[in-house]
DNA sequence: GCTATAATTGCACGATTGTGCAACTATGCA
DNA sequence: TGCATAGTTGCACAATCGTGCAATTATAGC
């Protein structure tokens, strides 16, 4: 695990753990629509402001995608891409594709 | 989801995301055997002092454990609560357990 | 064109965070 | 009892971060 793989992911997570962004995610991942950054306002008490830079964080880590329609950014989660990252990372703390090294099993 | 649950798993990610934090648990991971805080030391190149921080909120967020063996703090990876912690959010952002709401599939 | 709405950006500010150093506590060992 | 080692804590400081407000850009609709 190299020194930028493990900013990489490290990012991911911070971009995650931050109770607005992750309150984000969370009703990006109820919805079924996808919905605009105005209607996501609602979800987290803060100024629309705030919500386009927490949604810009997590656009840059790949966590949410959006469309560009009119005037509109319309936003949705990268359910495959974040699960798949997160089960990497459970799997790799499971040990289950960790070369076993000179202290064996 | 309600508050309190979302900023409790806001905080395990943010105990997650970041480098130094991270690349304890990485070392924790790719060793067999517990390792004392001093040896986890040479992994991360900081001051003891800050080992013993980051060691200490890994340790609240219930990502690592210690046996206190004489002087030495013997830390271990929870590695099956992290890996299901981790799973269950990507089940969760999956959808694989929300409930269909108003707008269908 | 003009106005309303969606979203971003610049600025400021307070709070939190990561860090190193020095001092300290606690335990092991001679 | 004295010294060495493991680990923590207090302090200070710089950097980052989350936030609100005001101004700005961009686009839709009249």
């Amino acid at each position: 695990m190299n020194a930028a793989e493990t900013q990489k992911t490290a990012d991911f997570l911070k971009a995650l753990g931050e109770f607005n962004r992750l309150s984000l995610v969370y009703e990006l991942c109820r919805c079924e629509s996808s919905q605009n950054a105005m209607c996501l306002c609602d979800c987290c008490s803060v100024d629309a402001s705030v919500v386009s830079r927490h949604l810009k964080v997590l656009a840059e880590r790949d966590i949410v995608t959006f469309d560009k329609v009119g005037r509109e950014k319309i936003y949705r989660l990268n359910r495959n891409e974040v699960a798949t990252q997160l089960r990497e990372l459970a799997d790799l703390i499971e040990n289950k594709n960790c070369k076993r090294g000179h202290h064996g099993i």
